[in-house]
DNA sequence: CAATTTTAGTTAACATATTAAACAATAAAT
DNA sequence: ATTTATTGTTTAATATGTTAACTAAAATTG
């Protein structure tokens, strides 16, 4: 029994159950992944945001900050103290870039490459633990399913 | 192309594309879908973490904190800066369990009610927007895959 | 070409996330 | 019954999330 409030109201146009939450039920989901990559980020010194940043250069090189930021779903503000903390680490580096003076161009580093090969190895690990109970189909289908979602709410 | 790194490793044991990370196509998935959900919280004065305590509250009359925690995916000490934040705001009381004083007890008022009267219409609303492009079926199918991927996580 | 608008990034201020440590109340163990 | 361990919560410290205001460079406009 999800109702202990004898005076929720039942009309219509009031509100699902929580647990009909879509937010929360791609939430609650995450969290559950993660609790299993968290660890071994942790070990190493990383958040996760900071490994989101690495593994986005790992992929394309360098960005520039805004394209990193969509990318890694982080905003502006919080990108912009995460590069400076990476950058002390050695893990990238900052310039600007020359054609346009404005955007800050970032690079991943041997070190930040390092950081990956220790890992990476790791967190694939993960994925085949994962696979023992939930296949890699059924992965697959989820996957294809957020893409749909995502394109979706995106062009309106 | 997601490969412009010209030093990137390919050996198997290396790390799936970015893309293909479970908890970024969570992440991505639920940020498009806040996007709709956001502007009515912020207009109203609420945080995402505001509105899921109330939501969990409205739900359930009362809860102490840890279960509270627990079904809005927020840590301890979280939980007890946003109930006292709440609290100010009366949207909630708190008051010790008579049976153990460890304890806290927190339940929703008539002001923490009244705001969902008014936000929840407007999320329901939203709801029926995405169920424009993303039809009930495909939602309940998603709502079914989340929710098998996280007990069968939970279970190890 | 000068004034305006737009864009990329930063800073500031406050809210939340995260980890570790402290604290108090309860339960368990002699 | 006192000690010990466990449990629920809070505090402290640092990282990130979020909004608004700000700076500088680029694009636009008249």
């Amino acid at each position: 029994m999800s109702n202990a409030n004898s005076e929720k109201k039942w009309n219509q146009e009031s509100l699902r159950d929580f647990s009909r939450s879509l937010p929360m039920a791609l939430l609650r989901a995450r969290e559950a992944v993660m609790e299993r990559f968290r660890p071994s980020l942790r070990t190493h010194g990383l958040t996760d945001q900071q490994w989101r940043v690495l593994r986005a250069l790992y992929d394309h090189g360098q960005k520039d900050l805004g394209e990193l930021a969509d990318m890694c779903c982080l905003l502006k503000p919080s990108i912009t103290r995460i590069i400076r903390s990476m950058e002390k680490r050695a893990w990238l580096t900052k310039r600007a870039d020359a054609k346009d003076q404005r955007r800050t161009i970032v690079a991943i580093t041997a070190e930040g490459r390092e950081m990956i090969a220790k890992v990476g190895p790791i967190s694939e690990q993960v994925y085949k633990d994962i696979a023992v109970e939930f296949s890699t189909d059924e992965l697959d289908d989820l996957y294809q399913k957020l893409d749909t979602l995502v394109k979706k709410l995106a062009k309106q």
